[in-house]
DNA sequence: TAAAAATACTCCATAGGTATTTTAT
DNA sequence: ATAAAATACCTATGGAGTATTTTTA
């Protein structure tokens, strides 16, 4: 995909406005900016299109044929746009994704029972997988990136994983 | 319409590039830039959006769940805009409109004879009206902008129409 | 003649580039 | 140990603002 954008979307927000107000002096008031800002946009935009968009008449501005057409998309565009912001940011607040957790078989009863369900409780999102093994094979698991993370006890300390004290002398 | 643009195009460009190549480095090679640029870019884009979008794991980047939809939005988008931007392009490479001429019962039949048919040949995008009046109401039309223009007597040269002599001495 | 847009010009913010450090496998 | 991303710093482009001129109804 090559960049062939002309256009960038401070321009079509600019255009849509003085469109709308049918002058870039009410365009101006409306986005808290100065007039000849907002001419200096639309000028850039029409050598990048090589096409007129305005027709200016002294009093205001008038769409041209090309300009009515950039007017209904660009309208879909910005607000399409803006509701796909809106959407990733919403699932960027939340914590989602998998996780695969390792845990000793004599451990499980305890996960599978209130713990996950509290967790699955505040973190509808968020889909957690159970793999039950015994510590040397869950620290292997978790090198290879098969298991995300595990309680083990701690056999090895293999050199590039990282452990937690759960019980015993914290850190 | 306020502007809660969080994003610009180059960023989504750069995002999508990134994410399709899965590499910062890779991508800045594709885009013919270098590559922190890149990551300011993203990084500034995620501020915005207070979201992250890759997760960074040393041997290139991998989408979040956000990341995942924000992809899909923005292809779309991207490509969207590309079309909307041909569009408008070729439009305003044509001569389209409408107009409204003017004429004198007297000199009608010429027009609506031959000139008005290689009119239409030449230019199928443009809308020619007829009206035909005598000099002064025809003059008086054009102030009132009813008609674009017309041919017609020199009768009164009214102070804010403009007259190109067709036929007698030419300036 | 009275508005609205375009132009000229200066200043500053920000984006990009180079060099380097940090990170992760 | 190596490849990739992040950071630091500098420079330069370009966008915004003020003042002014030009346009047009």
């Amino acid at each position: 995909m090559s960049s062939l954008l002309k256009i960038d979307l401070r321009q079509l927000n600019t255009f849509v406005t003085v469109a709308s107000t049918g002058s870039f002096s009410r365009a101006a008031e409306k986005l808290f900016t100065a007039q000849p800002a907002l001419s200096r946009q639309i000028r850039l935009m029409e050598e990048a299109l090589n096409t007129e968009v305005f027709v200016r008449h002294g009093r205001g501005v008038a769409l041209t044929a090309a300009g009515e057409l950039l007017y209904e998309k660009a309208r879909a565009i910005l607000q399409e746009l803006e509701r796909t912001q809106a959407s990733v940011s919403a699932i960027g607040g939340e914590v989602t994704g998998q996780i695969v957790l390792g845990i000793l078989p004599t451990a499980a009863p305890e996960f599978t029972g209130s713990i996950l369900a509290e967790l699955q409780k505040r973190y509808p999102q968020v889909k957690v997988a159970i793999k039950s093994a015994m510590s040397g094979t869950l620290q292997q698991l978790v090198t290879e990136h098969r298991v995300d993370l595990a309680v083990s006890y701690n056999v090895s300390s293999r050199k590039y994983l990282q452990y937690t004290p759960l019980i015993g002398k914290r850190r």
